[in-house]
DNA sequence: ATGAAAGCGCTAACAG
DNA sequence: CTGTTAGCGCTTTCAT
């Protein structure tokens, strides 16, 4: 009946809680020598408790439950009788305590609700339940404030691990975190320090992709949207466009500072809509960026793509539910965090730290879909999407 | 020059650690006879290297950082010193351990990426930094493996209470929880037991509010597009739509029975489509439900709204974004975070548990924005958009 | 007001 | 292979 484990592999709850729970006072009544403070003790099971139910010591019950492998099977399973019926969980403050390792990764995002970071953590999450790890999510919402309190969050619950993921943390915070040998890993911007990782994305590819994608449809005004001038993963994106239209010999029709924000892409759109001989097509930093000129764009009676094509950067999730789905150059945010999270661990498992930074990279493919149509031809047919 | 404190309300980093950090080594060097094992504790400060370095106990320390108004000025002043000067940061999981409390809210969800979720996360997070706690957060990816394991690594973590905001959760794991004396809050299914909390939410209200806005635009064939129907929350819309078409006198047109998915969505407006004397409006039980619809009318070139009205639930962020912006009835995420939030904190600092359940009440609203329009006139004139 | 000392629940030497 | 014991870093009596 209480065969099966509590802990461990197998995830299954003790059998044996139903039945205390339904009225079954424990605490106390076969209470041993080893309880000397019952009162002030925790008021369900410890350590102490299982090692005196299966007449064992604690160092037992331990050895058992961390599943070494010299214990006694008859032991063993005796001990895992009384835990199974207790339905006892080990204290992994305690445990934490006293490995000195927290099992805790931290993660650092700009804003949960931006929607490029949902994908994340729900990545990271899994892995983190594959790997008994858990995530101690903060997010800095752009204040510098809210940046130093999840560094020092981080550092009072002594994470194994900080993965980076919001752009533009001031190095002082870092060091803070690199000072007490926590590993740490960041998109781009990693400094090359022992126990950092850097993801470099190659924003290149899929945005050289999407240009010549334009360029294949007769687009020759192509305009962008950029990010925040001062964010460094914007500026490559930028450059990306800049090098890939040049390689094509063409110009850019108009370059329009955004924000990364779906109002920075309305505003970018009502740019654009003024400018006399308008672009056809326009390649935006971010998704959230492409989300607001569409928005704009049905609000003025643009029809996209029919009367301008636009390209996103990300591929967030709701790329695809837009209407139409855009286009889209993808940095895939499953991978990304796979990567973040196994650098951590590598980190993590490593004996010696290495001399400086680990380098891991990432590419980025244009997903094509349906905000992109052949350029409008001036004043003779037109091209509708049907 | 080190006056300012590194600890409590004042959230400034030490400015001593940089000097540290750039070459000089503190540990063991000064060390007094309180160091018994310098080589194995910890590479950094700790709270008795503090009392040492203040020549003062490591009790005097601890008061000193938890603010206790006894402890004499000038020992105080020595002490918050060296505590800056060292950038110290005393350890939270020691703390737990010897407090009981882990100043940790659990947050189970059922998918994080599910747009519903990131505002609540993100509002939760903040209260959480408000208040000094940490938000573990699960997703259970409607596993019910996953489930147990939530729960499991809310227990051995020890949180201080938990947000079930995942529905359908199973009992037995609920009273695992319950069983451990965690205050628990749900959302409408909120079992009447001690240190529960309950947030109910009057669904009514908002989808009244949107079947006579259909009503007054002159729809008479409104359809709905249901949620799963084994869940509670999708059957009280469904019932308030039911209700609401009946106060008026109208039958509903038809009910599809979706699974609050885009997918679901696309599948229903399929189902309506493909329906002779089409309706001329539909209600969802959910935000990406309606997305799906629109998505799907658009593939078909069903205009919205001028062949179609369409009405979601929930305002997601994304709502707004949509092509035409969504109308919807609004179910304040912030507001359902703040609540559950505020629920738990005063279950924790509750001396007595209550007898039973504690209620909450929270409104839904109707959001008008560009999905809903007179409802088209039978082959005379047409509404369009302008 | 301050310090010494006993633990919080667990793990890991070290003995047996 | 098992038990005893000394802590992990902190808070909190209990004396002083």
């Amino acid at each position: 009946m209480h065969a099966e484990c509590t802990l461990g592999s197998s995830a299954s709850f003790p059998s044996g809680v139903c039945g205390i729970y339904a009225g079954h006072r424990f605490v106390g009544e076969t209470y041993s020598h080893e309880c000397y403070h019952a009162g002030l003790r925790s008021q369900l099971m410890d350590i102490r408790e299982i090692a005196s139910r299966a007449k064992v010591s604690t160092a037992t019950v331990s050895r058992t439950i961390n599943r070494v492998p010299t214990v006694d099977p008859q032991l063993a399973k005796r001990v895992w009788k009384v835990v199974d019926e207790l339905g006892y969980y080990p204290n992994s403050v305690a445990r934490s305590l006293v490995s000195g390792r927290s099992r805790v990764f931290g993660l650092i995002v700009s804003e949960i609700t931006n929607p490029f970071f949902p994908e994340i953590v729900q990545t990271f999450e899994n892995l983190a339940v594959q790997n008994n790890y858990e995530i101690l999510l903060t997010s800095t919402v752009y204040d510098s404030k809210r940046m130093e309190l999840s560094v020092r969050r981080m550092i009072e619950r002594r994470v194994d691990g900080v993965a980076i993921l919001t752009f533009g943390m001031e190095d002082s915070l870092i060091e803070h975190l690199h000072f007490r040998k926590v590993p740490l890993v960041f998109v781009d911007v990693g400094p090359n320090l022992p126990r950092v990782s850097n993801i470099c994305i190659n924003y290149k590819n899929g945005i050289r992709q999407a240009v010549q994608h334009l360029a294949a449809l007769r687009h020759t005004r192509i305009a962008f949207v950029s990010g925040p001038p001062h964010l460094k993963s914007a500026l490559a994106r930028r450059r990306a466009f800049e090098e890939s239209m040049e390689e094509i010999g063409l110009d850019p029709a108009l370059i329009v500072v955004g924000d990364h924000t779906v109002e920075g892409g309305i505003r970018a759109l009502v740019e654009i809509a003024g400018k006399r001989n308008r672009p056809t097509a326009v390649l935006c930093s971010n998704d959230m960026t492409a989300i607001g000129v569409m928005g704009e764009a049905y609000q003025r009676d643009l029809e996209i793509p029919r009367h301008l094509s636009v390209v996103g950067f990300d591929d967030i999730r709701l790329a695809q539910f837009m209407i139409p789905p855009l286009t889209t150059v993808q940095m895939s945010q499953p991978e990304l965090a796979k990567i973040a999270f196994d650098a951590l661990m590598n980190e993590v498992e490593r004996d010696e730290p290495l001399r400086g930074r680990t380098d891991y990279q990432m590419n980025t493919n244009l997903v094509l879909r349906q905000s992109t149509a052949l350029a409008p031809q001036r004043a003779t047919t037109r091209h509708s999407k049907s």
